[in-house]
RNA sequence: GCCGGGAUGGGGUAGUGGUUAUCCUGUGGGACUGUGGAUCCCUCAAGCUGGGUUCGAAUCCCGGUCCCGGCCCCA
């Protein structure tokens, strides 16, 4: 019995190594066009850090162990948080704004289904330190061209937390997480009726999630505009007193008020900015992205093909640095999950035929040196040379390289060597040719 | 954590209680000592795992592992 691999985890054959990397070039490097530089951060991480942003819940989806110093280390399940954790470190001095962007291996335990798996990858990127309205169009900008660039289709939806805060604050504030996981879950006739229940409902949230599109953004304006004569139910906290900066370490879900302000002017020349980048996005007021240090304008993105797992990208503005101990920054950024991109990517390219050098014995030193030269000479083409390695006669490395799917051949024995010419043969049409190497090299990467 | 369907050579499969466990593909070699793809021959290589029932289990039953799909969750 041979030693299986861990289960949700996946080995990727040459084939499917390579369409990861095509695709993941084409993000990233749309990504890099746009001035988001590449950074790396650990694969594991103290523990405190991912409970610290997202509570103690996700300690039994986490990957964690004692290190043989008896710290408590983490495989990190996401890779906001060991940015901002970087940011906080060492980059805080760092001219503004900073545009980040990250790949790499996430690990949650978790079952796996359909585009779930117990490791994957998530491509993204942190805008750090600048304007919200711009951030945020830009940001979400780029996730849109990021998922073009590996031809996937996608729906935008954009919403935006402070409307639905700011009516929130007009609420008892006992009520407000259930309200907020119910907005989310998309639980419509239980709203209601818990809305109904404590007297809320006159307040229009029902209106606002139930808004989509540009109807949704008017509809807020003028719910926003009735709000300011509404009374504040009691017990209503001051919204910015209930976090202490004393109390650094508690959890980003727990006791922390993002300021309610509707902030719905900037929203929407937020929305402005998308329409001069050409995004088409929907606005939509129930996308809440449960988490309290989301700031102000979130968005999700949807494909089809991938069963129950739809969203491939997940974002927006939110305020983790101070959690890390630093000074405040605003930051807006995305996750896109990339093995679901994987999954719908569409890539036309086939990869370069390989070329074989076959030789005689005798030849095989001469080979060697040739084969060397060769690959210099079509380096550009990222064309590989390969060389016998099984000790096979001419007749089995030419069907080797047959297998091999080679287009050409290069046949290199004692008369070749003496004449300086070598043999290039077109494994297609079953002709050959004597040629000097150079020639040979034109011949591969610009054809005949 | 829950529900359903699965697991036979490297890949794809047949076999519903007794077979040298089927076939295709693949691997390496050969027929063919300087020229590939055809054909033929040889070779390599398999019932997830642990129990149970039985004279006998790949086959029936139970536990576990893993895979696929869904629920929960999704930072």
């Amino acid at each position: 019995m041979s030693i299986q691999r861990p289960r949700g985890t996946r080995d990727f054959l040459p084939e499917d190594a390579w369409r990861r990397n095509r695709i993941r070039t084409a993000m990233q490097g749309t990504a890099e066009r746009w001035g988001y530089q590449e950074i790396a951060t650990p694969t594991f991480e103290n523990l405190d850090l991912f409970t610290l942003k997202s509570g103690e819940a996700v300690l039994e989806e986490i990957y964690s162990f004692k290190d043989k110093g008896g710290r408590d280390m983490a495989l990190r399940p996401e890779l906001t948080a060991p940015v901002m954790r970087m940011y906080v470190n060492e980059l805080q001095n760092a001219p503004r704004p900073l545009r980040l962007c990250y790949f790499g291996n996430c690990f949650r335990y978790e079952r796996p289904q359909k585009g779930r798996f117990r490791e994957f990858w998530q491509l993204g990127v942190e805008l750090i330190g600048a304007r919200k309205p711009d951030s945020e169009a830009e940001v979400i900008a780029l996730a849109d061209r990021m998922i073009r660039a590996a031809g996937v289709k996608g729906d935008i939806h954009v919403g935006y937390l402070g409307l639905v805060r700011s009516i929130l604050a007009k609420i008892g504030s006992e009520h407000r997480t259930a309200i907020m996981r119910m907005i989310d879950k998309k639980e419509r006739d239980r709203l209601q009726e818990y809305l109904q229940e404590i007297g809320a409902d006159h307040l229009g949230i029902m209106d606002i999630i139930n808004a989509k599109g540009r109807a949704a953004l008017d509809q807020a304006e003028a719910i926003s505009h009735d709000l300011e004569r509404v009374k504040v139910q009691s017990p209503a906290p001051a919204a910015s007193s209930a976090f202490s900066t004393s109390e650094g370490r508690a959890s980003a879900r727990i006791n922390r008020e993002i300021e309610a302000e509707s902030g719905l002017n900037e929203f929407r020349e937020m929305i402005d900015l998308l329409d001069a980048y050409g995004v088409d996005a929907t606005i939509d007021f129930e996308i809440v992205r449960g988490l309290e240090y989301y700031s102000g304008t979130v968005f999700e993105i949807y494909a089809s093909g991938l069963g129950a797992q739809r969203q491939i990208c997940g974002g927006g503005s939110y305020e983790l640095a101070s959690l890390f101990g630093g000074a405040a920054t605003n930051s807006t950024g995305f996750g896109l999950g990339f093995d679901r991109i994987m999954e719908i990517a569409s890539i036309e390219e086939t990869r370069p035929a390989p070329v074989v050098l076959v030789s005689t014995p005798d030849a095989r030193a001469a080979a060697i040196k040739l084969a060397e030269k060769l690959r210099d000479l079509v380096l550009a083409a990222k064309i590989p040379v390969v060389l016998d390695v099984m000790g096979r006669s001419e007749k089995a490395q030419l069907k080797a390289a047959n297998v091999m799917g080679a287009n050409y051949a290069v046949i290199v024995g004692p008369e070749e060597l003496a004449s300086g010419r070598l043999n290039l043969r077109d494994m297609k049409k079953g002709v050959q040719e004597g040629l000097s190497l150079e020639e040979i090299a034109e011949r591969l990467m610009f054809g005949s």
